[in-house]
DNA sequence: GCCACATATCGACATTTGTCAATGAGTGCG
DNA sequence: CGCACTCATTGACAAATGTCGATATGTGGC
């Protein structure tokens, strides 16, 4: 079993980064979704369904891209998800992944008052 | 020994987000970055010594926010230093850290055209 | 129902990571 | 010089991570 993100966090993890110092709370879940982002591996997925046609992709379609087993792929693939990152959707046998927007933004919103 | 980021690589990296697929070395520099954020201790570090009057901090400063032994804030200072997330100047016997804006606008960046 | 296919889960393993206590290295003051 | 102080490095260890092969789950076509 693994913590999913809770989407209600989103929009607490975000301002107190401006003002002040952020809270504990706040940290890990920013950490999490950095932490999904912490392995080459992962990052070639997402720019792989970002670019894919459609801005989704399979597990199916994924695999020779990084060069690594079915299991290993689906095992990242859930990373992202569980961070908030991609957005998983069943269709049929096979499960499309798609970029999440807005934590996406919310991430990069969290980096952006520090580089001021 | 740790591998810093080479500094000459942050162009390189942003640019091929956008379009198509990043590539192997690219997806290495961003993941560095990433993984260095990805662990609340060092979310929060980087949050404290951008809210610290100035926008700097020794380390000095920082075990106590953290309740964190000297060693361990020195080791996460250093991981978020050799991302290229901050940056060390030492100045008699502290060494002050501040935020890197360049780079984390660079990794901000990186974020933003997956969310569109 | 049965089979083929796409994906997820499990168990195992080597590697990496986060943490500390102990110690080393550099700096400034008297 | 010698000492106090700040930070970095080392060695050690438990916990987490990335990877695979084997297997389970779920879906659609016959």
């Amino acid at each position: 079993m693994t913590t999913a993100v809770d989407p209600s966090g989103l929009a607490a993890c975000c301002s107190p980064v401006t003002a002040g110092v952020i809270s504990d709370d706040a940290a890990i879940v920013l950490a999490q979704m950095f932490k999904a982002l912490g392995d080459p591996t992962r990052v070639k997925l997402l720019s792989l369904i970002a670019a894919a046609p459609g801005g989704e992709a399979c597990i199916c379609d994924l695999t020779e891209p990084v060069g690594l087993s079915q299991p290993t792929v689906s095992h990242h693939m859930r990373l992202l998800a569980d961070a908030g990152l991609v957005l998983r959707e069943q269709r049929g046998r096979w499960a499309y992944f798609r970029p999440a927007p807005e934590t996406l933004r919310v991430l990069a919103g969290s980096l952006t008052p520090l580089s001021e």
